[in-house]
DNA sequence: ACGATTACTGACTCATAAGTAAGTTACTCT
DNA sequence: AGAGTAACTTACTTATGAGTCAGTAATCGT
């Protein structure tokens, strides 16, 4: 009745240049949803507001979405964090700020989505893994290890190899981010506030790397 | 032609004791390797030696399989490696000893298997997922929590919330373990025996939660 | 030895969703 | 304006695999 416009208002609007990134937002969606091989491709073309077909003249397949989606996501966020490395400080200032930087990017829900497909749809796309783990965990573990490396010249952290102490970092902040996303469904960390957690983090990692407060043998202070 | 057996070997046995068991075994591959939408019900049968329809005299349907196998499988191992804590002898070696046994439990295939097939289809099965959480996890920290207590109170350690350290040494444990697990495919882990990123974990903890580090100056292999 | 019973098989149905292509609508350019 | 074309839709085909069930083979009881 009203549905068929006579004058202004199509029903639909030509945005080739606006649709991948449509298709891709809404495959983060479903496949996030859902997983690669349970997601419809008719709920992502919903959810994009366009139909079925229009997905096939972006995408060969819906593989091939899927690889391009998990490609494209993390390349928005990571030069952002990257960016934010203090020069000036010292290597303790430097790591608890790359680590609030970090949490911040890590506690949100594509981070925790794509981190979860790719854990779990990594065995059939060894390609698209190996380039993930490069981008985006070694990336960090590297940042962190150079922190390290700086931290023990200046003689504020103690000797310790800078790439196994990188990796440590990376494990405790990233798990926790993911716990820390999905907060309401983990009884442990549910009465813990987001700021709570990146003190504890900070706390942890800084004793783990850190030279020996007190060279005295024992000395409980307060 | 020598297929139809005349008089002995039978083309099949009635094993009604052992098929549950053969089909989660056979589950925990397939699912393990496609995920569940993905595995095919046939997959499953014919790796445990069976035909579809004998699945179904088992498990009523694919979902079921798929919680029940997420059910049965950990409760396996879990008790074996709490056996082992050892009562006596001071919260450091405790500590050591227990992420000795974690470390072995946690690099198992069935284990990486079944913390991603967890991590990526906890969304649809709300109560399996607590479940898992509170066996595992949760269990392994509120174990790592009591010996940190421990370690407290007897000097050993520095005075640190319990239950967010215990959360700590658990996330870095399981993490390096999923990622032993999968070691060949992931570039740094490549060249680490396990034995070494065991000392690398240990020695990061114990610094982490330690009081100001025992005399010894620094053991750097090599 | 030979029914009776129970464990198991395999060929079937049927729903679902990927991919396709012919048709339709919005926009462009003269 | 109105022909031309690029963007998009919709109805279709087809493959696949979950779940079923009538029948078959092994084992038990006597």
């Amino acid at each position: 009745m009203s549905e068929s416009t006579h004058a202004n208002s199509p029903r639909w609007r030509r945005l080739p240049g606006e649709r991948p990134r449509q298709i891709l937002d809404a495959a983060l969606e479903v496949f996030g949803e859902r997983g690669l091989a349970a997601a419809r491709l008719e709920d992502i073309a919903r959810s994009a507001g366009v139909s079925k077909g229009t997905i096939y003249l972006y995408f060969p397949n819906k593989e091939a979405l899927f690889c391009e989606m998990i490609r494209e996501i993390p390349s928005r966020h990571i030069a952002s964090v990257e960016a934010m490395i203090s020069e000036s400080a010292t290597a303790r200032e430097q790591l608890r700020a790359y680590l609030r930087n970090s949490w911040d990017y890590v506690r949100t829900p594509p981070f925790e989505i794509l981190y979860r497909l790719i854990l779990s749809e990594l065995h059939h796309f060894p390609d698209l893994y190996e380039q993930f783990i490069e981008e985006v965990p070694m990336r960090s573990m590297r940042i962190l290890a150079g922190i390290v490396t700086r931290g023990i010249e200046s003689g504020e952290f103690r000797e310790i190899d800078p790439l196994a102490a990188g990796r440590m970092l990376h494990s405790v902040l990233f798990v926790h981010g993911v716990w820390a996303a999905k907060r309401a469904r983990i009884p442990f960390m549910r009465d813990l506030s987001d700021n709570q957690v990146l003190d504890q983090l900070v706390d942890f990692c800084l004793h783990a790397i850190g030279q020996a407060p007190a060279p005295t043998a024992s000395h409980v202070h307060t």
